[in-house]
DNA sequence: ATTCTAGGTGTAAACGTTTACATTTTAGAT
DNA sequence: ATCTAAAATGTAAACGTTTACACCTAGAAT
């Protein structure tokens, strides 16, 4: 058995309570005291027992997080962005990457029923309405990453992929070419919803014409911006640029290209949205947009403490919305200078 | 606050010791006890105080996991491949990212000396003598995923390095190459030093003469590739192959030989080690050794819950190496054709 | 010397379960 | 109807903390 207060107790020859106020420098307790206990704790090797402690303090030191499974290279850099605040906070991460929609409402109501953590972060590609009905009641803090809802009263931190989607296009535009077509992702995913509005708003604003068949639907996989591209330089009027809602569709649009000999950005300019590890080693290194996503997760977790040390109200809503940059490279048609500084 | 035993236990008219054999299946409680009872939990949403659950039976339902940060691509698929067998199992996953040896010490003590996890999965580079020492002492179970260490009494799941970068080195030497170098990865690092070792295993039982020069080393960076790539090209002898101890490290060299107009295989060979998502989209696609990384993972986990379940014996020292396989692309210079095949 | 105050400490209840043990109920055998 | 064994249920202790409350002491103020 692991040693316990008691012990503690019995040895620097005290009661309990004196124990836990000296080790929690809560309640008065005589500085010679509190250093033999403090001493002794340390000798033992104790560390309180955090089922007890979670069941009279109500708060474990735990933080939720429920990830979608299909985030595949930004999992890693937002866990990386949690994970450190958490580590520095000296809090615990209890991660779930949700596998269904059913699934994400049964994680929910374990992780805030039960007081299993303290707080939830939460990043799914939609809210099912009885999701965001557990949220709204949820007695425990619940963040949304990058979750477009129009709930109102809800604390949410996202990408500006809109800003993103509008910079790059105009990027285009401002390279003078006239058919930019994009292949959009998933409809029912809010990401790819903001980044075609974004398209369609520059186009507009910017003086060129919207065309339906420029539009083509992808759903985010290499595969389907492979597919897409097929489609694109097939049919009249054929784009003379390419915005890929992200860059996994814009490296199967490379792909494609290179399969059928056509040269980018020299036929046709292709640009991306992400800035994937990989898309700096596309050839030409592929312009896109930056997004900000361990900014983003350790942001996020930096407002759930606050919310949990009470420094801010969590009953009001909040919502930040972080800006994407453009990173320039040679597909857009912009002279590019390759060399090691990819690293 | 959330409904409790004892809430259930008034509104069924029984005693919370019953309301307790009912929900856990667990001592003799009349059929039409139990459905009052589980009828009456379902209706209140009731979910057992995993606080309460965990002091009184000691075990939380939850698993501790320490990465190392530096795993990058492989984080999600480890993740992946533990979570979903965490939540088929109804268990909880906490995470931890490593981020010095200090922390790992630190991590392991608040993880298995509180009784916060029921047992770890532990992923380190190198492992510390004193964090070997907490292992061996350790109450709870503990599984190595991929630490190499001469510790006999431990349980481990292993990539087998030391085969995959023999069957690749075979693979160059058929190919009939003379001089075939290495880049080797961070000479700490036990992946590095069985790669290194399979290479010159390979090297020298299949008849070719070991050579100092031909060995230079990298530490799994792409920036190591690309320098270590000039490095080698300019030196005599010059390599006609080169076995990358990584993936990342040939994407360097890719980069590299493309500045300098060198062709890959022409006018030299390039193989890589972890076939990670990015190789399969240079040109040529990079020849590789796929690693089982999600597999490790789920074995890893699915041991660690049999251990918990008193299925295997925890005591007994275990050891699983799983094996890699050899990916071919057009980079040793077999024809490849490159297609849609690759999404 | 007595009273007052406040800091230091102890006692015991509370948190919500599980479970050993005691007790009651049930049903089958007589 | 009575007895008995098994099944069903209840009682209470235990898990390891935190904390309200009570108590004790020592020194300051009278």
């Amino acid at each position: 058995m692991n040693t316990n207060i008691v012990e503690i107790a019995k040895r620097a020859g005290v009661s309990i309570a004196t124990v836990s106020r000296a080790l929690n420098n809560n309640g008065a307790v005589r500085e010679v005291t509190r250093q033999r206990i403090l001493s002794i704790s340390k000798e033992l090797n104790y560390i309180p027992n955090p089922h007890a402690r979670g069941l009279s303090r109500k708060t474990t030191d735990t933080i939720g997080v429920i990830l979608p499974e299909l985030i595949d290279e930004f999992f890693m850099d937002i866990i990386h962005g949690i994970d450190e605040e958490a580590y520095r906070a000296n809090k615990f991460v209890l991660i779930s990457s949700s596998h269904s929609q059913r699934n994400i409402i049964e994680t929910l109501l374990e992780f805030m029923g039960s007081g299993r953590v303290d707080g939830v972060i939460l990043m799914v590609p939609q809210l099912h309405t009885e999701a965001a009905e557990l949220i709204q009641q949820s007695k425990r803090p619940v963040i949304l990453l990058n979750v477009c809802s129009d709930l109102k009263d809800v604390i949410s931190f996202n990408i500006d992929d809109y800003q993103g989607a509008f910079a790059i296009t105009e990027h285009l535009i401002k390279h003078n070419y006239q058919k930019i077509a994009t292949i959009s992702g998933p409809s029912e995913n809010c990401d790819a919803e903001e980044r075609l509005r974004g398209y369609q708003e520059a186009v507009i604003q910017l003086g060129l014409s919207l065309d339906k068949n420029l539009i083509i639907s992808g759903d985010f996989t290499a595969r389907s911006g492979y597919d897409g591209f097929k489609r694109l330089i097939n049919q009249t009027p054929k784009p003379d640029a390419i915005f890929a809602a992200n860059d996994m569709m814009a490296v199967g649009i490379f792909e494609s290209a290179r399969e059928s000999g056509i040269k980018i950005p020299d036929d046709i300019a292709v640009v991306g949205f992400d800035d994937i590890y990989m898309s700096r080693f596309l050839q030409p290194r592929l312009t896109t947009v930056h997004v900000p996503i361990q900014e983003l997760g350790s942001k996020a977790i930096q407002y759930l403490f606050k919310m949990l040390s009470g420094e801010v109200d969590s009953k009001l809503p909040y919502r930040e919305v972080l800006s994407t940059s453009l990173v320039i490279g040679g597909s857009c048609g912009c002279p590019y200078q390759s060399g090691h500084n990819i690293f």
